[in-house]
DNA sequence: ATGAAAGCGCTAACAG
DNA sequence: CTGTTAGCGCTTTCAT
């Protein structure tokens, strides 16, 4: 019997007149029960309003239903997208999807991957890159795995992410190509991993990259427009600008307003993500697109193949393409 | 010991020479456990690096370090600033948060809340109305549970929400005081609670509101699009439009720049929340601010309230003016 | 077609 | 200060 009033499958039982053997196996349907009995248990089940304890159910099936992801940041539209592509791969499948937020803090990471790992079948991980973050404990327990935004897979992890050094590259090249001469980058929070791949994509597309026109954000609205303030109140400003993300994008073009320089006129501004936000804001803001939605199916897609599969299976990669939709601001 | 290679408590009283209480103990802080003891079984734990299972401690416990946040739509700013809230509330007192989509299914939504309840130590929803989202079982089942954005509290719940009437009618007569005459509400997916009390402020506000101005939309930018566009393309648009949200509001501005109607002259916009793009988009749009991070963070106070005390506590109530912030749509 | 009983990995009385 | 012993609520052999 359950404690504080909460009724258990012993309760179902007794009242049905059966063991609990049978209770558990008119919900699982693992074997035959007869028809009258199965009725009969089901019944009970609805007068009593029985629901199985799903901890008690895992801890012995040694599966949950759930798949967790992890992200920097909530509020990050490519995030929240991918976290609705993810779960639409997996809730046909009948898995459940819970996300939670790191805040970019390696500590609340770590703790957050060791709370969910015991309770979730599978886990992606957003803007992790092996080595960087805290993943060995889930590869080391064979909890399936993929990294969302790293490159390279390895033993135990897929990988879904952008042609991110293309992607920098193609978008350094479109300011190339309209005759801007000092195109900046202003980076996000995170230095390491796909962020940093479209740095280098765009370093090899600029000659002679000025690397006091590469700066670093926090990532957010504000952060961008700081940026992009300091990089404008330079001496020698940037004629063209490529951020990290949209968000940080439309905090350029922010500042760029609040200082009267005309965009696109004096500065290009260029994003990344292609979110809702982007074709409204004046001006309507260039962008590469990266298919946040797709890759958050992909990710669900690896991951039910992992816990699909009780053997090893072979490090897979996904790649999207990142594509350019010019507007006006570029 | 545990299966699959993954260290058990166990194993790790086995290797370090003492009783599984011991190292339950030094892991826990529960009772003293002599210096020595308790370095030997630390070194062991990192040696072995073991990591309890959550699953099997929160069985016992019957506590899991863990409360949950079911939101409609994981991409609404208000939503995800909210979580932020909750996360930032709950985290200090040793709690992590799980945040989980509905997408305002109300199978998805029996199915999350069965799922989850059995695996958090509390819950808190957004957009939930009892009476229309099924909580009775978390309820009945004492869960401490805080429902975001309904209005009465009840037995076993608090409630967190905005003054919501109040906010609509000072919306609304912001617009009558610019002399507008014909003035719109678009409402978003959701018809009851919060949303439906901001269309009553408003028709308290406005004399002879047509009903034919009051259209429902899916919450979407888009969706905010196209009912600004069926709204403009009637037989006698509105000069003014509330919309629900900002999301829905800057979709509505689009609407508008399509068709190249002006705002504000030909057309005032009003929208909810303050969200960040409000402020960028052109014209800057006019909004009623939520505080939708202080709505979370209450939130959070209010089930650390409920999780720390063993006994019933009376239903509390925490509402938050929405304060009206004037920019150039209205 | 059904039951009894043995745990899943851990915590918490209850002893020393 | 430390160990022994019951379970938490369920699923799953192994019997019947």
């Amino acid at each position: 019997m359950a404690r504080r009033g909460r009724v258990g499958i012993a309760d179902v039982a007794a009242r049905a007149g059966v063991s609990v053997t049978t209770v558990s196996h008119v919900l699982s349907s693992r074997r035959p029960v007869a028809e009258a009995t199965r009725a009969k248990v089901l019944e009970v089940i609805a007068e009593l309003d029985y629901r199985p304890n799903e901890m008690a159910r895992g801890m012995r099936s040694q599966r949950t239903s759930a798949i967790a992801l992890l992200v920097p940041d909530l509020s990050h539209p490519f995030h929240t997208s991918a976290a609705r592509g993810l779960q639409d791969a997996v809730r046909p499948k009948g898995y459940h999807c819970i996300v939670s937020a790191t805040d970019g803090d390696g500590d609340v990471e770590r703790d957050l991957i060791r709370q969910l790992m015991t309770r979730v079948d599978g886990m992606v991980i957003a803007g992790a890159e092996p080595g960087i973050v805290a993943v060995q404990p889930l590869i080391d327990a064979e909890v399936p795995l993929v990294l969302l935004g790293a490159d390279i897979p390895g033993p135990g992890f897929d990988v879904v992410t952008n042609a991110d050094y293309d992607a920098g590259a193609m978008a350094a090249h479109h300011l190339v190509d309209q005759g801007r001469r000092r195109i900046g980058f202003i980076t996000g929070s995170q230095d390491f991993g796909g962020p940093a791949r479209r740095v280098e994509g765009y370093r090899s597309a600029v000659e002679r990259a000025d690397p006091a026109l590469v700066i670093r954000s926090d990532g957010s609205l504000e952060g961008g427009a700081r940026c992009m303030a300091r990089l404008l109140d330079a001496a020698e400003p940037p004629d063209a600008v490529i951020c990290i993300s949209d968000v940080v994008a439309i905090g350029a073009l922010y500042a760029a307003r609040d200082r009267s320089v005309a965009v696109p006129e004096d500065l290009a501004v260029i994003g990344f993500d292609d979110i809702e936000a982007a074709a409204l804001v004046t001006p309507p803001l260039t962008t590469m697109a990266t298919s946040s939605r797709e890759h958050g199916a992909a990710a669900g897609e690896l991951l039910l193949r992992r816990i699909d599969s009780a053997e090893q299976v072979e490090p897979r990669r996904v790649v999207f393409p990142a594509t350019l939709v010019r507007r006006q601001s570029a």
